[in-house]
DNA sequence: GCAAAAGTGTTGCTTATACACCCATGT
DNA sequence: ACATGGGTGTATAAGCAACACTTTTGC
């Protein structure tokens, strides 16, 4: 294989956004309306404009696609990809970013989101090289459940510890014990924080409301159960 | 601040390429010959060129750098930066990959890496964003070192618990207890293998030769010292 | 013998797991 | 009363830090 001189990109900035549906990890898929993959499921995208940085197009991005307003709780960048003829409009690279909302009402009808629904994590086939970037992203979900208080990213404030571990339960797709989790993540320095009130569930004991603690990082990590057995 | 349509891009591919040298982190840099920035210290790098995929790309400039021949221990994607204005030439975007060495004899004359040297990590100014590429690159170093089997690639075959031991202390910049490292090290499955061989040091015992093992990720993982105290 | 680095044993503390048990609500 | 999910206590096991101690070399 030869290689050339340098050539000009467009750079395209598409986006994980992943969250959790029914006790299932769901990411946000559109269909796509033109050329090339028209009628392909694809994940939300576009290209990063003049005077645009990374970080901004992918929150645009968001915005477009979730109706989401204000901050967002956890929104960062994964991965580039660059391969030669991985979009046949010619040379493209995709910078993935992985967001993470709380549950949404609906993908927003009348807007660019139109085309968007939530979607469980299945084997569809995907547009460009979309499936291994959905794979990727996943990968590093998972993993930063571990050392990074993004699980609080999934839910709605104010959350119960019991809404926290639905998030890793589903991520993780493992079931955790309740008692063991909730004595873990509420000692778990700036993790959570209490709110004082609480919700009651349609039965059961009242469980005490939280919201995000200031922490950037979980120390001691809070580890999935035995990731690699033999 | 105002943003216009989608804009074409060249991109770079820069490396991080980190070893130990004299027990202390050691990073390659290069002096410019040319503008922007000429007469600057910065990191390596060059354009992705036409056919060219982003790893191909970040080994081509690896070998062009060091010399190093074969297959490298450790080459990562790390991060993209696109921020307007980072490159006076116009839209540049920087792929970032993080290359990890074991001690090499020099920078070799006579081909792109004349100008190129191993520096320590100060506060050296350098060219464009690089400053601030070089820090989240260490910090992704330090932060793997945790969980993936990246400090062998520090250290050429075969080598002693011993130089292991001295990567982690470099890296992380902490003492630490030799006798538990090599309890860890040596107990943690796939990280390093027995050659049966050994070497004997000026003075002292002769020390057990171990080449990388098969794992990927090391579990449990290897703790850093009280990352987060207050 | 002595210095120096490799490697093992042991102890005490911290942390995780498993699970018994109690709490507070809706029906 | 009882089902249901929230939350605490506790015993056992696993892991880790500190350090005494032994091994094997060069001088």
């Amino acid at each position: 294989m030869t290689t050339g001189p340098p050539v000009a990109f467009h750079i395209a900035v598409d986006l994980v956004i992943l969250t959790v549906r029914d006790g299932m990890l769901a990411v946000l898929l559109i269909e796509r309306g033109q050329e090339p993959y028209r009628g392909w499921t694809a994940l939300p995208g576009g290209f990063l404009r003049d005077g645009e940085d990374l970080p901004q197009a992918a929150e645009r991005e968001l915005r477009e696609e979730t109706g989401l307003g204000g901050l967002t709780p956890y929104l960062e960048q994964v991965r580039t990809y660059a391969a030669p003829g991985r979009d046949p409009r010619g040379p493209v690279a995709s910078v993935v970013y992985l967001a993470i909302v709380p549950h949404l009402p609906n993908p927003v009808p009348g807007t660019d989101a139109a085309a968007a629904r939530w979607s469980a994590i299945d084997t569809t086939p995907l547009a460009f090289d979309h499936e291994r970037i959905l794979g990727d992203a996943i990968e590093q979900a998972r993993s930063q459940l571990e050392n990074r208080p993004v699980a609080t990213a999934f839910c709605r404030e104010p959350f119960t510890i019991g809404d926290l571990r639905a998030v890793y339960e589903a991520v993780w797709g493992v079931p955790l014990d309740p008692r063991n989790f909730h004595r873990k993540v509420t000692s778990l320095p700036g993790f959570v924080e209490d709110t004082g009130e609480v919700r009651c569930p349609p039965t059961g004991r009242p469980a005490t409301l939280y919201r995000r603690g200031p922490a950037t990082s979980l120390y001691p990590p809070v580890q999935r159960p035995t990731p690699n057995v033999d």
